[in-house]
DNA sequence: TTGAAAGCGCTAACAT
DNA sequence: ATGTTAGCGCTTTCAA
């Protein structure tokens, strides 16, 4: 362990109390003591307690997030390890712990319940928001501070989020390749029984009600997103009667199995196909492509991150606030083997 | 905040002491007591105050995880996430809380003087070791039990650690490469100041050796993982003078990249070039592949973080008992698309 | 401007 | 088998 306060304060001919408002700069110590206070922290390096500060104060400074993991699939969402980055930035600069919780999906509610009686975090940070989330009215009948990234559309009562504006993003995705003169797009698509895979899709069919085309079922494809399923998603699309000559990935890590299963049936991408990607983060991004590439990112996810986080800090601080929101616009980025894009 | 233990024991007309105990599964209470105990605390929704626990108990139930990011890049190793859930998934059930500190690189000792100095975790668990990692000695002074996720060369005093058998799959690789006839094998490799991929390049080196052949510096690449770098590395590598016929990338996203351009030079993979993938995780391996595909897995990253997670735990349960260490061999998994495969 | 005393919620001797 | 007391390291009235 590390020196206490106690100790500091005696080695200083003082009391606990006075070197605790010295350190924490209240404005009645001073200065002369204020400073040999901090010196003397510095030269012992002494660091407080943070479980005996947190019980003292009642405020824990952490922030928790929850990680969802099915117990059916093994697979991570690959954008946590960044949007966690972020956030932990803004964490660490405030002097805030994050606490990561991976709960099994069928065990969420308890969780919830769990981490707020255990008064271990200040706030929370909910992921993956699914069209109804029970998790967002818990959090509410709860009554601790909680962001949400993305958003529910089935839940009516406000909360705060942060979302990108997947919608939207859809809807000029799919309107670029209909100006290319494609009728038959895909919408190769994640899991629609999360919020934000919806949204993409209603964009896609924004677009195309607009543009008068009758959306085809065969067309729209939806799985956790991975490489094998972009592949097989591929495969499956090139053997209808009447394939694509346009595809719209979820995901670029989609996109890349995508690219596998058209180049494996002969197909030139930008010639033969088109394929456009969504996708949060340009780190993903493959440069260089013949493929018209396109993504949706609000600067990165690593970004969205650091929002988030300084959203629900402002939330901790200041409860009384009411739900705060922001919608992030996307850039579209096309580009090509030459380096062409557009915003 | 929920019910205090002194709340619970009132309502019961028992003294705090002995609901402490009947909760923590002390001997001496009696069964009665202890039933009638547990029920209140069920329908009370009673959940011991953490912080409270940690300041009487001195232990804070918590293990540490401090990722480094670095300040010139903006790329977190995606394997991170699923070894975290793993490493999670074990933390969880044993009662304890996982906190993550995201660090940028140039503060890291800093970070972990700070964490120490706080109490705010039992243990700590290393990241991505470079070559020579300051902070193994570092956690070795502080006198903080701790595990090594990978090893590090350059540290000589023995610590805990767990790490895939790198040198291994890597020769295993190339000798698989060298049997189907090749002889001129590019390494496109991840940053060689990580301890992992000297390991890799060395059991590359390995084979080359045995089978005679002098490593051409040409073929060997370095670089953080991407798609992009892997698209890079390809273009480049095919320009020369004498390119290679086959390719070893050292994860599966490099792979993408390079089999992107690999396709875009009109190659066909399995009949005029040869790619082989070494990766931790199955779950990033497309199924397939005309490629022969290797994959060196220690059934799954996930795994990893679950065991590493496990000896950690140990570790902190009995600092005494002495470094540990685990190595885990690969599997080496070859299939192309009609399903082969050996190990 | 400083100090003494009480208390945050829990556990752990030391009684009984 | 149960209760009393003290204390973990810090903050925070209240008093001087």
């Amino acid at each position: 362990m590390g020196v206490t306060l106690k100790e500091l304060a005696s080695g200083l001919g003082l009391s606990p109390t006075t070197v605790s408002r010295a350190l924490n700069g209240y404005p009645e110590v001073n200065q002369a003591t204020r400073q040999r206070v901090l010196d003397a922290a510095r030269t012992a390096n002494y660091h407080p307690n943070t479980r005996a500060k947190s019980l003292a104060t009642g405020q824990s400074r952490a922030i928790g997030h929850i990680i969802p993991i099915s117990t059916s699939h093994e697979i991570v969402n690959p954008v946590f390890a960044d949007f966690i980055a972020g956030a932990g930035e803004v964490y660490s600069r405030a002097g805030y712990d994050m606490v990561l919780s991976v709960v099994p999906d069928d065990e969420e509610e308890n969780a919830y319940r769990n981490i707020v009686a255990r008064g271990s975090v200040d706030g929370l940070l909910v992921h993956g928001p699914r069209l109804h989330d029970d998790r967002i009215t818990l959090l509410q009948d709860l009554g601790l501070p909680f962001m949400v990234h993305g958003r529910s559309s089935g839940v009516q009562t406000p909360y705060s989020w942060l979302d990108i504006n997947n919608r939207r993003s859809f809807r000029r995705a799919t309107e670029f390749l209909l100006e290319l003169g494609h009728t038959r797009i895909a919408l190769v698509n994640g899991l629609e029984s999360m919020d934000f895979a919806l949204r993409r899709r209603t964009g896609y069919l924004d677009a195309l009600a607009v543009a008068g085309i009758v959306p085809c079922p065969d067309l729209m494809r939806s799985a956790e997103m991975t490489e094998p399923y972009g592949h097989q998603a591929g495969r499956e699309l090139l053997r209808l009667p009447d394939p694509p000559t346009a595809f719209l990935a979820s995901s670029m890590i989609v996109a890349y199995g995508l690219r596998r299963a058209l180049t494996d049936a002969g197909l030139k991408l930008g010639r033969d196909v088109s394929v456009v990607t969504h996708d949060d983060d340009l780190s993903y991004m493959p440069n260089g492509l013949e493929v018209p590439q396109f993504t949706a990112t609000c600067s990165s996810v690593r970004a969205a991150g650091r929002k988030t986080a300084d959203m629900l800090l402002s939330l901790v601080r200041d409860p009384d606030q009411g739900p705060i929101t922001h919608l992030m616009e996307t850039r579209l980025v096309l580009g090509d083997s030459t380096g062409r894009h557009r915003t």
